[in-house]
DNA sequence: CGAACGGTTGAGAGAACTCAACTGAAGTGG
DNA sequence: CCACTTCAGTTGAGTTCTCTCAACCGTTCG
Protein backbone atom coordinates (compact mmCIF):
# COMPACT_ATOMS: atom_id res chain seq x y z
CA UNK A 1 0.00 0.00 0.00
CA UNK A 2 1.09 3.43 -0.76
CA UNK A 3 0.92 6.58 1.50
CA UNK A 4 -0.83 9.62 0.31
CA UNK A 5 2.54 11.70 0.04
CA UNK A 6 3.14 8.82 -2.46
CA UNK A 7 0.64 9.05 -4.57
CA UNK A 8 0.66 12.97 -4.70
CA UNK A 9 4.10 12.33 -5.59
CA UNK A 10 3.69 9.89 -8.51
CA UNK A 11 0.35 12.05 -9.82
CA UNK A 12 2.90 14.65 -10.12
CA UNK A 13 5.46 13.24 -11.85
CA UNK A 14 2.67 12.02 -14.17
CA UNK A 15 2.31 15.52 -15.32
CA UNK A 16 5.55 16.38 -14.95
CA UNK A 17 6.51 14.07 -17.97
CA UNK A 18 3.46 15.11 -20.03
CA UNK A 19 5.11 18.45 -19.67
CA UNK A 20 8.85 17.12 -19.96
CA UNK A 21 8.04 15.12 -23.07
CA UNK A 22 6.35 17.78 -25.03
CA UNK A 23 9.34 19.95 -24.21
CA UNK A 24 12.00 17.94 -25.16
CA UNK A 25 10.73 15.56 -28.54
CA UNK A 26 8.97 16.05 -31.64
CA UNK A 27 5.24 14.90 -30.59
CA UNK A 28 2.10 14.68 -32.01
CA UNK A 29 -1.46 14.12 -30.88
CA UNK A 30 -3.73 11.45 -31.45
CA UNK A 31 -7.76 10.90 -30.60
CA UNK A 32 -8.59 6.83 -30.36
CA UNK A 33 -12.38 6.16 -30.33
CA UNK A 34 -13.30 3.00 -27.97
CA UNK A 35 -12.35 -0.63 -29.56
CA UNK A 36 -9.99 0.86 -31.84
CA UNK A 37 -6.71 -1.32 -32.45
CA UNK A 38 -3.35 0.86 -32.06
CA UNK A 39 -0.57 -2.07 -32.51
CA UNK A 40 -0.90 -5.71 -33.16
CA UNK A 41 1.59 -8.17 -32.85
CA UNK A 42 3.99 -8.66 -35.79
CA UNK A 43 3.90 -5.06 -36.44
CA UNK A 44 6.97 -2.89 -37.04
CA UNK A 45 7.59 -0.77 -34.00
CA UNK A 46 7.41 3.24 -35.46
CA UNK A 47 6.00 5.02 -32.79
CA UNK A 48 5.47 4.51 -29.32
CA UNK A 49 2.80 6.35 -27.14
CA UNK A 50 2.01 7.68 -23.66
CA UNK A 51 -1.73 7.86 -22.68
CA UNK A 52 -3.15 11.27 -22.02
CA UNK A 53 -6.63 10.38 -21.08
CA UNK A 54 -8.34 7.25 -21.42
CA UNK A 55 -7.64 3.45 -20.61
CA UNK A 56 -6.17 0.87 -22.63
CA UNK A 57 -5.67 -2.64 -22.32
CA UNK A 58 -2.94 -5.13 -23.66
CA UNK A 59 -3.04 -8.65 -24.80
CA UNK A 60 -0.72 -10.97 -25.83
CA UNK A 61 -0.84 -14.14 -28.09
CA UNK A 62 1.74 -16.94 -27.58
CA UNK A 63 3.15 -19.42 -30.74
CA UNK A 64 0.36 -22.75 -29.77
CA UNK A 65 -2.35 -19.70 -29.84
CA UNK A 66 -2.50 -19.27 -26.39
CA UNK A 67 -3.74 -15.47 -25.73
CA UNK A 68 -4.16 -13.55 -22.35
CA UNK A 69 -4.59 -10.02 -21.46
CA UNK A 70 -1.85 -8.48 -19.90
CA UNK A 71 -2.12 -5.39 -18.42
CA UNK A 72 -4.34 -2.31 -18.68
CA UNK A 73 -3.26 0.85 -19.31
CA UNK A 74 -4.45 3.88 -17.63
CA UNK A 75 -3.31 8.01 -17.84
CA UNK A 76 0.48 8.37 -17.90
CA UNK A 77 1.10 5.15 -19.40
CA UNK A 78 3.76 4.74 -22.05
CA UNK A 79 2.58 1.92 -24.52
CA UNK A 80 4.91 0.30 -27.30
CA UNK A 81 8.04 -0.42 -25.59
CA UNK A 82 7.37 -3.93 -25.61
CA UNK A 83 8.27 -4.07 -29.28
CA UNK A 84 12.23 -2.73 -28.75
CA UNK A 85 13.33 -6.54 -28.43
CA UNK A 86 12.45 -7.49 -31.96
CA UNK A 87 12.01 -4.41 -33.15
CA UNK A 88 7.91 -5.84 -34.15
CA UNK A 89 4.87 -5.65 -31.57
CA UNK A 90 4.74 -8.08 -29.02
CA UNK A 91 1.47 -7.10 -27.71
CA UNK A 92 -1.86 -5.97 -29.25
CA UNK A 93 -3.08 -2.73 -28.08
CA UNK A 94 -6.59 -1.67 -27.73
CA UNK A 95 -8.38 1.52 -26.20
CA UNK A 96 -11.48 0.63 -24.01
CA UNK A 97 -12.54 4.24 -23.82
CA UNK A 98 -12.66 7.25 -26.14
CA UNK A 99 -8.60 8.05 -25.25
CA UNK A 100 -5.91 10.80 -26.12
CA UNK A 101 -2.29 9.85 -26.72
CA UNK A 102 0.86 11.79 -26.98
CA UNK A 103 2.56 10.03 -30.26
CA UNK A 104 6.58 9.68 -30.66
CA UNK A 105 8.74 8.80 -33.63
CA UNK A 106 10.74 6.20 -31.79
CA UNK A 107 14.03 7.06 -33.50
CA UNK A 108 13.48 11.11 -33.13
CA UNK A 109 12.83 9.73 -28.97
CA UNK A 110 16.20 8.28 -29.36
CA UNK A 111 17.59 11.31 -31.33
CA UNK A 112 16.19 13.11 -28.14
CA UNK A 113 17.13 11.34 -25.28
CA UNK A 114 20.70 11.46 -26.95
CA UNK A 115 20.96 15.03 -25.94
CA UNK A 116 18.55 15.62 -23.12
CA UNK A 117 19.36 13.41 -20.03
CA UNK A 118 16.34 14.01 -18.32
CA UNK A 119 14.36 12.44 -21.27
CA UNK A 120 16.66 9.51 -21.28
CA UNK A 121 16.29 8.99 -17.86
CA UNK A 122 12.36 9.37 -18.58
CA UNK A 123 12.23 6.86 -20.78
CA UNK A 124 14.19 4.15 -18.72
CA UNK A 125 11.70 4.83 -15.30
CA UNK A 126 8.55 4.04 -18.10
CA UNK A 127 10.20 1.28 -19.10
CA UNK A 128 11.15 -0.47 -15.56
CA UNK A 129 7.62 0.90 -14.54
CA UNK A 130 5.88 -1.25 -16.71
CA UNK A 131 8.15 -3.90 -15.68
CA UNK A 132 6.93 -3.26 -11.97
CA UNK A 133 3.33 -3.26 -12.51
CA UNK A 134 3.98 -6.89 -14.47
CA UNK A 135 5.87 -8.24 -11.53
CA UNK A 136 3.05 -7.32 -9.00
CA UNK A 137 0.67 -9.25 -11.66
CA UNK A 138 2.89 -12.29 -11.20
CA UNK A 139 2.74 -11.77 -7.48
CA UNK A 140 -0.73 -11.82 -7.27
CA UNK A 141 -1.45 -14.45 -9.68
CA UNK A 142 1.01 -16.90 -8.13
CA UNK A 143 0.29 -16.08 -4.74
CA UNK A 144 -3.51 -15.17 -4.07
CA UNK A 145 -6.50 -17.37 -4.12
CA UNK A 146 -9.22 -16.05 -6.60
CA UNK A 147 -11.07 -13.26 -4.51
CA UNK A 148 -8.43 -11.66 -3.26
CA UNK A 149 -6.74 -11.35 -6.78
CA UNK A 150 -9.77 -9.74 -7.80
CA UNK A 151 -9.91 -7.34 -4.71
CA UNK A 152 -5.83 -6.69 -5.59
CA UNK A 153 -6.77 -5.83 -9.36
CA UNK A 154 -9.27 -3.28 -7.98
CA UNK A 155 -6.89 -1.85 -5.15
CA UNK A 156 -4.30 -1.69 -7.51
CA UNK A 157 -6.41 0.24 -9.61
CA UNK A 158 -7.98 2.60 -7.44
CA UNK A 159 -3.91 3.09 -6.57
CA UNK A 160 -3.36 4.12 -10.24
CA UNK A 161 -6.48 6.44 -10.23
CA UNK A 162 -5.51 8.46 -7.67
CA UNK A 163 -1.66 8.47 -8.65
CA UNK A 164 -3.27 9.71 -12.27
CA UNK A 165 -4.88 12.41 -10.59
CA UNK A 166 -9.14 10.86 -10.62
CA UNK A 167 -11.07 9.79 -7.89
CA UNK A 168 -10.23 6.41 -6.33
CA UNK A 169 -13.46 5.56 -4.56
CA UNK A 170 -15.19 5.04 -7.77
CA UNK A 171 -14.32 3.13 -10.88
CA UNK A 172 -16.04 2.16 -14.38
CA UNK A 173 -15.39 -1.13 -15.17
CA UNK A 174 -14.05 -0.63 -19.07
CA UNK A 175 -13.61 -4.11 -19.90
CA UNK A 176 -15.37 -7.05 -19.74
CA UNK A 177 -15.59 -9.92 -16.75
CA UNK A 178 -13.29 -11.84 -19.48
CA UNK A 179 -11.00 -9.56 -19.77
CA UNK A 180 -10.78 -9.41 -16.20
CA UNK A 181 -10.33 -13.15 -15.69
CA UNK A 182 -7.75 -13.38 -18.47
CA UNK A 183 -5.98 -10.77 -17.08
CA UNK A 184 -6.23 -12.78 -13.67
CA UNK A 185 -5.95 -16.85 -14.94
CA UNK A 186 -9.51 -16.98 -13.76
CA UNK A 187 -12.46 -18.13 -15.44
CA UNK A 188 -15.65 -15.71 -16.01
CA UNK A 189 -17.65 -17.63 -13.83
CA UNK A 190 -15.08 -16.89 -10.76
CA UNK A 191 -14.61 -13.72 -11.28
CA UNK A 192 -18.50 -12.88 -11.40
CA UNK A 193 -18.74 -15.20 -7.92
CA UNK A 194 -15.49 -13.26 -6.71
CA UNK A 195 -17.43 -9.56 -6.98
CA UNK A 196 -20.67 -10.93 -5.92
CA UNK A 197 -18.48 -12.04 -2.38
CA UNK A 198 -17.17 -8.71 -2.02
CA UNK A 199 -20.18 -7.18 -2.41
CA UNK A 200 -21.35 -9.23 0.74
CA UNK A 201 -18.67 -8.55 3.14
CA UNK A 202 -19.16 -4.81 1.68
CA UNK A 203 -16.31 -4.26 0.39
CA UNK A 204 -17.11 -2.76 -2.94
CA UNK A 205 -20.90 -1.99 -4.03
CA UNK A 206 -22.76 -1.70 -7.30
CA UNK A 207 -24.42 1.18 -7.37
CA UNK A 208 -25.87 0.50 -10.98
CA UNK A 209 -28.04 -3.06 -11.47
CA UNK A 210 -25.48 -2.92 -14.77
CA UNK A 211 -22.66 -3.92 -12.36
CA UNK A 212 -20.23 -2.27 -13.83
CA UNK A 213 -20.18 1.31 -11.96
CA UNK A 214 -18.23 -0.07 -8.44
CA UNK A 215 -17.82 1.97 -5.21
CA UNK A 216 -15.39 1.54 -3.02
CA UNK A 217 -16.77 2.23 0.75
CA UNK A 218 -13.10 1.71 1.75
CA UNK A 219 -10.16 1.60 -0.15
CA UNK A 220 -8.23 0.49 2.90
CA UNK A 221 -10.22 -2.49 3.82
CA UNK A 222 -9.68 -4.02 0.25
CA UNK A 223 -6.00 -3.77 0.98
CA UNK A 224 -6.68 -5.39 4.16
CA UNK A 225 -8.39 -7.86 2.85
CA UNK A 226 -6.24 -9.17 0.39
CA UNK A 227 -3.45 -9.20 3.49
CA UNK A 228 -5.31 -11.56 5.50
CA UNK A 229 -6.20 -14.02 2.23
CA UNK A 230 -2.73 -14.03 1.80
CA UNK A 231 -1.41 -14.21 5.21
CA UNK A 232 -3.76 -17.03 5.65
CA UNK A 233 -2.53 -18.53 3.12
CA UNK A 234 1.19 -18.18 4.48
CA UNK A 235 0.66 -19.59 7.47
CA UNK A 236 2.08 -23.03 8.45
CA UNK B 1 8.56 -22.45 -30.65
CA UNK B 2 11.82 -20.77 -31.90
CA UNK B 3 13.58 -22.48 -34.64
CA UNK B 4 16.97 -22.95 -35.22
CA UNK B 5 18.30 -20.28 -37.09
CA UNK B 6 16.24 -17.49 -34.47
CA UNK B 7 18.64 -19.63 -31.31
CA UNK B 8 21.53 -18.51 -33.69
CA UNK B 9 20.39 -15.47 -34.09
CA UNK B 10 20.05 -14.78 -30.28
CA UNK B 11 23.64 -16.58 -29.40
CA UNK B 12 25.44 -14.49 -32.01
CA UNK B 13 23.54 -11.08 -30.76
CA UNK B 14 24.78 -12.25 -26.61
CA UNK B 15 28.53 -12.02 -27.81
CA UNK B 16 27.97 -9.04 -29.47
CA UNK B 17 26.39 -7.46 -26.57
CA UNK B 18 29.38 -8.70 -24.31
CA UNK B 19 31.90 -7.08 -26.74
CA UNK B 20 29.82 -4.19 -27.32
CA UNK B 21 29.23 -3.09 -24.08
CA UNK B 22 33.17 -3.71 -23.33
CA UNK B 23 33.91 -1.15 -26.59
CA UNK B 24 31.97 1.32 -25.57
CA UNK B 25 31.06 1.87 -21.80
CA UNK B 26 33.22 2.07 -18.56
CA UNK B 27 32.97 -2.07 -17.28
CA UNK B 28 34.57 -3.84 -14.23
CA UNK B 29 34.99 -7.57 -13.87
CA UNK B 30 33.58 -9.19 -10.86
CA UNK B 31 33.32 -13.08 -9.84
CA UNK B 32 30.32 -14.12 -6.95
CA UNK B 33 30.47 -17.00 -5.27
CA UNK B 34 27.18 -19.53 -4.67
CA UNK B 35 24.74 -17.67 -2.21
CA UNK B 36 25.85 -14.36 -2.80
CA UNK B 37 23.75 -11.42 -2.81
CA UNK B 38 23.87 -9.14 -5.86
CA UNK B 39 21.42 -6.38 -4.39
CA UNK B 40 18.64 -6.49 -2.13
CA UNK B 41 14.97 -4.36 -2.51
CA UNK B 42 15.79 -1.07 -1.08
CA UNK B 43 18.96 -0.93 -2.09
CA UNK B 44 20.08 2.01 -3.80
CA UNK B 45 21.01 1.53 -7.40
CA UNK B 46 24.55 2.18 -8.39
CA UNK B 47 25.27 -0.67 -10.57
CA UNK B 48 23.71 -2.66 -13.39
CA UNK B 49 25.34 -5.91 -14.11
CA UNK B 50 25.35 -8.27 -17.37
CA UNK B 51 25.73 -12.05 -16.87
CA UNK B 52 28.72 -13.89 -18.41
CA UNK B 53 28.81 -16.57 -17.17
CA UNK B 54 26.26 -18.75 -14.08
CA UNK B 55 23.31 -18.32 -13.31
CA UNK B 56 21.19 -15.60 -10.72
CA UNK B 57 17.22 -16.12 -8.95
CA UNK B 58 15.15 -13.37 -8.52
CA UNK B 59 13.02 -12.89 -5.60
CA UNK B 60 10.14 -9.99 -5.01
CA UNK B 61 8.61 -9.34 -1.78
CA UNK B 62 5.16 -7.66 -1.51
CA UNK B 63 4.43 -4.56 1.10
CA UNK B 64 1.92 -7.23 3.02
CA UNK B 65 5.22 -9.89 3.45
CA UNK B 66 4.33 -12.28 0.45
CA UNK B 67 7.35 -13.71 -1.45
CA UNK B 68 7.59 -15.07 -4.82
CA UNK B 69 10.64 -15.47 -7.05
CA UNK B 70 10.49 -13.55 -9.98
CA UNK B 71 13.16 -15.34 -12.53
CA UNK B 72 16.05 -16.89 -13.47
CA UNK B 73 18.86 -15.06 -15.02
CA UNK B 74 21.59 -17.73 -16.78
CA UNK B 75 24.08 -15.94 -19.31
CA UNK B 76 23.45 -12.41 -21.28
CA UNK B 77 20.33 -11.26 -18.88
CA UNK B 78 21.05 -7.73 -17.61
CA UNK B 79 20.58 -7.52 -13.93
CA UNK B 80 19.30 -4.03 -12.23
CA UNK B 81 17.24 -2.56 -14.63
CA UNK B 82 14.20 -3.28 -12.17
CA UNK B 83 15.48 -0.46 -10.48
CA UNK B 84 15.25 2.64 -12.55
CA UNK B 85 11.51 3.11 -11.42
CA UNK B 86 12.30 4.30 -7.98
CA UNK B 87 16.01 5.12 -7.95
CA UNK B 88 16.23 1.51 -5.26
CA UNK B 89 16.29 -1.99 -6.07
CA UNK B 90 12.87 -3.89 -6.00
CA UNK B 91 14.49 -7.31 -6.18
CA UNK B 92 16.90 -9.63 -4.65
CA UNK B 93 19.24 -11.00 -6.82
CA UNK B 94 21.00 -14.35 -5.93
CA UNK B 95 23.44 -16.22 -7.23
CA UNK B 96 23.13 -19.94 -7.66
CA UNK B 97 26.30 -21.00 -9.12
CA UNK B 98 29.91 -19.59 -9.25
CA UNK B 99 28.87 -16.69 -11.86
CA UNK B 100 30.92 -14.25 -13.30
CA UNK B 101 29.37 -11.10 -14.14
CA UNK B 102 29.97 -7.66 -16.14
CA UNK B 103 29.15 -4.38 -14.05
CA UNK B 104 28.52 -1.59 -15.26
CA UNK B 105 28.02 1.92 -12.89
CA UNK B 106 24.53 3.20 -14.32
CA UNK B 107 25.24 7.19 -14.72
CA UNK B 108 28.04 6.17 -16.60
CA UNK B 109 26.26 4.02 -18.76
CA UNK B 110 23.92 6.76 -19.73
CA UNK B 111 26.61 9.34 -20.44
CA UNK B 112 27.97 6.31 -23.15
CA UNK B 113 25.06 5.39 -24.26
CA UNK B 114 24.18 9.28 -25.06
CA UNK B 115 27.36 9.27 -27.20
CA UNK B 116 26.91 5.59 -28.91
CA UNK B 117 23.28 4.96 -30.22
CA UNK B 118 24.01 1.20 -30.78
CA UNK B 119 24.85 0.90 -27.06
CA UNK B 120 21.62 2.93 -26.29
CA UNK B 121 19.38 0.12 -28.70
CA UNK B 122 21.28 -2.40 -26.83
CA UNK B 123 20.18 -1.06 -23.31
CA UNK B 124 16.48 -0.38 -24.48
CA UNK B 125 16.14 -3.85 -26.03
CA UNK B 126 17.71 -5.68 -22.59
CA UNK B 127 14.99 -4.07 -20.93
CA UNK B 128 12.41 -5.18 -23.15
CA UNK B 129 13.82 -8.30 -23.27
CA UNK B 130 12.96 -8.57 -19.43
CA UNK B 131 9.55 -7.74 -20.08
CA UNK B 132 8.95 -10.10 -22.58
CA UNK B 133 10.34 -13.03 -20.45
CA UNK B 134 8.16 -11.67 -17.80
CA UNK B 135 5.13 -11.65 -20.41
CA UNK B 136 6.12 -15.13 -20.98
CA UNK B 137 5.55 -16.13 -17.53
CA UNK B 138 2.20 -13.94 -17.04
CA UNK B 139 0.96 -16.44 -20.03
CA UNK B 140 2.38 -19.58 -18.76
CA UNK B 141 1.06 -18.60 -15.06
CA UNK B 142 -2.31 -17.84 -16.39
CA UNK B 143 -3.24 -20.34 -19.13
CA UNK B 144 -1.39 -23.65 -18.24
CA UNK B 145 -1.99 -26.10 -15.71
CA UNK B 146 0.91 -27.22 -13.46
CA UNK B 147 2.17 -30.30 -15.51
CA UNK B 148 2.16 -27.66 -19.14
CA UNK B 149 3.70 -24.96 -16.42
CA UNK B 150 6.38 -27.05 -15.42
CA UNK B 151 7.33 -28.64 -19.22
CA UNK B 152 7.17 -24.69 -20.15
CA UNK B 153 9.53 -23.86 -17.56
CA UNK B 154 11.98 -27.01 -18.80
CA UNK B 155 11.52 -26.04 -22.20
CA UNK B 156 12.16 -22.18 -21.87
CA UNK B 157 15.07 -23.16 -19.56
CA UNK B 158 16.46 -25.00 -22.97
CA UNK B 159 15.85 -22.69 -25.43
CA UNK B 160 17.59 -20.35 -23.38
CA UNK B 161 20.70 -22.47 -22.68
CA UNK B 162 20.72 -23.17 -26.74
CA UNK B 163 20.26 -19.16 -26.88
CA UNK B 164 22.99 -18.68 -24.93
CA UNK B 165 25.26 -21.24 -26.89
CA UNK B 166 25.36 -23.82 -24.32
CA UNK B 167 23.89 -27.28 -25.01
CA UNK B 168 20.11 -27.63 -24.17
CA UNK B 169 19.70 -31.26 -23.92
CA UNK B 170 20.80 -31.65 -20.37
CA UNK B 171 19.93 -28.92 -17.61
CA UNK B 172 21.20 -28.98 -13.72
CA UNK B 173 18.43 -27.55 -11.75
CA UNK B 174 20.62 -25.11 -9.32
CA UNK B 175 17.79 -23.80 -7.54
CA UNK B 176 15.36 -26.51 -5.33
CA UNK B 177 11.68 -27.19 -5.71
CA UNK B 178 10.88 -24.65 -3.77
CA UNK B 179 11.98 -22.13 -5.85
CA UNK B 180 10.39 -23.79 -9.39
CA UNK B 181 6.93 -23.85 -7.28
CA UNK B 182 7.31 -19.90 -6.34
CA UNK B 183 8.43 -19.25 -9.48
CA UNK B 184 5.50 -20.91 -10.89
CA UNK B 185 2.69 -20.13 -8.75
CA UNK B 186 2.77 -24.07 -7.58
CA UNK B 187 3.23 -25.69 -4.08
CA UNK B 188 6.63 -28.21 -3.83
CA UNK B 189 4.50 -31.02 -4.01
CA UNK B 190 2.75 -30.42 -7.01
CA UNK B 191 5.68 -29.82 -8.70
CA UNK B 192 7.71 -32.67 -7.48
CA UNK B 193 4.56 -34.62 -8.97
CA UNK B 194 4.67 -33.01 -12.40
CA UNK B 195 8.20 -33.57 -12.44
CA UNK B 196 7.12 -37.52 -11.91
CA UNK B 197 4.54 -37.59 -14.28
CA UNK B 198 6.81 -35.94 -17.25
CA UNK B 199 9.24 -39.03 -16.53
CA UNK B 200 6.76 -41.06 -16.51
CA UNK B 201 5.40 -40.25 -20.40
CA UNK B 202 9.68 -40.27 -20.90
CA UNK B 203 9.43 -36.25 -21.49
CA UNK B 204 12.44 -36.11 -19.31
CA UNK B 205 14.79 -38.32 -17.41
CA UNK B 206 17.06 -38.28 -14.53
CA UNK B 207 20.47 -40.10 -14.51
CA UNK B 208 21.42 -38.88 -10.96
CA UNK B 209 19.39 -40.65 -8.15
CA UNK B 210 19.58 -37.19 -6.84
CA UNK B 211 17.13 -35.87 -9.64
CA UNK B 212 18.58 -32.30 -10.03
CA UNK B 213 20.60 -33.41 -13.46
CA UNK B 214 17.50 -33.46 -15.75
CA UNK B 215 18.02 -35.31 -19.48
CA UNK B 216 15.61 -34.22 -22.60
CA UNK B 217 15.43 -36.97 -24.86
CA UNK B 218 13.49 -34.56 -26.87
CA UNK B 219 12.98 -30.69 -26.60
CA UNK B 220 10.43 -30.64 -29.38
CA UNK B 221 8.10 -33.44 -27.61
CA UNK B 222 8.12 -30.53 -24.43
CA UNK B 223 6.85 -27.95 -26.66
CA UNK B 224 4.09 -30.69 -27.90
CA UNK B 225 2.84 -31.36 -24.83
CA UNK B 226 2.65 -28.27 -23.45
CA UNK B 227 0.86 -26.72 -26.58
CA UNK B 228 -1.12 -30.37 -26.10
CA UNK B 229 -2.51 -29.37 -22.21
CA UNK B 230 -3.10 -25.56 -23.86
CA UNK B 231 -5.28 -26.74 -26.41
CA UNK B 232 -7.60 -29.15 -24.41
CA UNK B 233 -7.72 -26.86 -21.78
CA UNK B 234 -8.74 -24.28 -24.53
CA UNK B 235 -11.39 -26.55 -26.24
CA UNK B 236 -15.25 -25.36 -25.40
C1' DC C 1 -39.31 -9.51 -31.89
C1' DG C 2 -35.67 -12.75 -31.80
C1' DA C 3 -30.69 -13.32 -31.64
C1' DA C 4 -26.46 -12.32 -29.65
C1' DC C 5 -23.90 -10.93 -25.84
C1' DG C 6 -22.40 -10.06 -21.13
C1' DG C 7 -23.18 -11.43 -16.72
C1' DT C 8 -24.88 -14.31 -12.59
C1' DT C 9 -25.75 -18.46 -10.16
C1' DG C 10 -26.05 -23.53 -9.07
C1' DA C 11 -24.40 -28.39 -9.17
C1' DG C 12 -20.91 -31.53 -9.97
C1' DA C 13 -16.20 -32.76 -11.45
C1' DG C 14 -11.47 -32.23 -11.43
C1' DA C 15 -7.15 -30.09 -10.24
C1' DA C 16 -4.16 -28.37 -6.93
C1' DC C 17 -3.41 -27.83 -2.05
C1' DT C 18 -2.81 -29.46 2.79
C1' DC C 19 -1.29 -32.63 5.95
C1' DA C 20 1.48 -36.42 6.99
C1' DA C 21 4.73 -40.08 6.53
C1' DC C 22 8.87 -41.51 4.62
C1' DT C 23 13.59 -41.52 2.13
C1' DG C 24 18.16 -40.18 1.21
C1' DA C 25 21.86 -36.93 1.54
C1' DA C 26 24.51 -33.73 4.10
C1' DG C 27 26.19 -31.76 8.23
C1' DT C 28 27.28 -31.73 13.27
C1' DG C 29 29.00 -33.15 17.55
C1' DG C 30 30.18 -36.53 20.83
C1' DC D 1 33.52 -42.93 13.11
C1' DC D 2 28.88 -43.13 13.96
C1' DA D 3 24.42 -41.53 16.01
C1' DC D 4 21.60 -37.39 15.44
C1' DT D 5 19.61 -33.64 13.27
C1' DT D 6 18.37 -31.09 9.37
C1' DC D 7 16.98 -30.39 4.88
C1' DA D 8 15.35 -31.40 0.08
C1' DG D 9 12.44 -34.23 -2.14
C1' DT D 10 8.77 -37.87 -3.03
C1' DT D 11 4.44 -40.01 -2.42
C1' DG D 12 -0.28 -40.98 -0.50
C1' DA D 13 -4.92 -39.63 1.37
C1' DG D 14 -8.26 -36.36 2.00
C1' DT D 15 -9.91 -31.68 1.51
C1' DT D 16 -10.68 -27.43 -0.73
C1' DC D 17 -10.85 -24.44 -4.39
C1' DT D 18 -11.51 -23.43 -9.01
C1' DC D 19 -13.26 -25.01 -13.32
C1' DT D 20 -16.87 -26.99 -16.29
C1' DC D 21 -21.38 -27.39 -17.73
C1' DA D 22 -25.87 -25.64 -17.76
C1' DA D 23 -29.70 -22.70 -16.93
C1' DC D 24 -31.22 -18.24 -16.58
C1' DC D 25 -31.61 -12.90 -16.75
C1' DG D 26 -31.22 -8.34 -18.75
C1' DT D 27 -29.54 -5.37 -22.51
C1' DT D 28 -28.48 -4.28 -27.03
C1' DC D 29 -28.99 -4.51 -31.80
C1' DG D 30 -30.35 -5.80 -36.23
Amino acid sequence: MSTTADLQRRAERITEDLRLVNDLAPVQRRVVKAGEVLYRPGQALDNVFLVSTGMFKSTTLSADGREKVIGFHPKGSWLGFEALAEGRHANEMVALDVAELVVLDYEALLESSARHPALMRLVHRAMSLEQARQRESLLAMGTLPADARVADFLFEWAEAMAAAGLRNDQLRLRMTRADIGSYLGLTIETVSRAFSRLQRHDLIRFDEPSRREIRIPHVDALARFVQQSASAAALH
